[in-house]
DNA sequence: AAGGATCACAACCGCGGGGTT
DNA sequence: TAACCCCGCGGTTGTGATCCT
């Protein structure tokens, strides 16, 4: 017997996904928390599959996900999961919160991996390259492994020596991140701390229902969600305290499908559990 | 300035594990 | 025990952004 398909691919959208069906989504979760992702599509008005929702809520819109790329000590305690671990992307960002195993999987592919063969160093085995894939040409030009990384001039063992090396960031690096920053991608390192007191909060607009923005961009939807003053790629810290400033509603999270905000009520028991949702995910 | 190459990351796909019947 | 269902994981792909020539 064939595998059932996750859902019926007949009529569902896929790709990316438009702020419309975010908002859905992150009003329902708010609304009803997580229950069966398979049914939740229906229950949501999305012509998503359950899968889909899923993906999209754990590894983008989840409230308590860290923006930004990660930290130097992130990076340090990534590859060292990594030598323990392997591609087990799952449990290495359950050592990481805040971060999701596939924004984990994207920087070692991305970053980590690439510094780590420009260092001579296998990011499979996180053990200096001995013999080089002759295809691979950056390994062949870079396979004069920095003196740290050699066994024997080492006293280290092979992963230590490699998470202290490879967080030692070369002048490239630098640069490279330099770059960044001054860009338009955030490093977490280069928030600057907020005061809570510093925080504003704004109150609801009636007239900010409609957006011109078709991005699926995070940031797009949760401005379109209204939330007083907040901006969720940066620290969550700061972004939950805006959540809990007295002005701030959870109402306020909730926007009718047409735009119209404050259609949904909340039952004081869940808006209770939701306050102690966000005030878990302070402490 | 234009177009190709490369990069970065969101999203998809298929499989396996675990729970339930 | 087998069949089924759902969820989560890891690999891969698609696409927009950026860089380079």
């Amino acid at each position: 017997m064939g595998r059932q398909p996750c859902c019926d691919k007949v009529g569902l959208k896929k790709g990316p996904w438009t702020a419309e069906e975010d908002k859905k989504l992150i009003n329902f979760m708010l609304t009803n928390g997580q229950c069966c992702w398979r049914a939740l599509p229906k229950l949501a008005g999305l012509l998503r599959c359950g899968k889909s929702c899923r993906l999209r809520w754990t590894n983008y819109l989840r409230p308590d996900l860290k923006r930004g790329l990660l930290s130097e000590s992130e990076e340090k305690l990534v590859i060292d999961l990594h030598a323990q671990l392997g591609n087990r992307w799952s449990k290495i960002a359950s050592h990481l919160p805040g971060r999701t195993d596939n924004e984990i999987k994207n920087h070692w592919n991305t970053h980590i991996k690439k510094k780590l063969k420009k260092m001579g160093i296998d990011p499979v085995t996180h053990k200096p390259i001995t013999s080089p894939d002759p295809t691979d040409d950056q390994t062949k030009e870079q396979n004069q492994p920095n003196e740290q990384f050699a066994p024997a001039s080492s006293s280290m063992s092979p992963n230590k020596s490699l998470v202290s090396a490879i967080t030692e960031e070369t002048k490239e690096d630098r640069v490279d991140r330099t770059t960044l920053s001054t860009s338009n991608k955030i490093c977490t390192d280069d928030i600057p701390l907020i005061d809570p007191s510093e925080i504003l909060v704004q109150p609801r607009s009636s007239s900010s229902a409609s957006s011109t923005s078709s991005s699926s961009s995070s940031d797009s939807i949760l401005q379109d969600l209204d939330f007083p003053s907040m901006d969720w790629s940066c620290d969550n810290n700061v972004n939950l305290i805006s959540l809990l400033e007295d002005d701030f509603k959870w109402e306020d999270l909730l926007i009718d499908d047409d735009g119209n905000s404050n259609m949904i009520t909340i039952d004081p028991i869940d808006d209770q559990a939701s306050q102690d949702w966000a005030y878990g995910l302070l402490l």
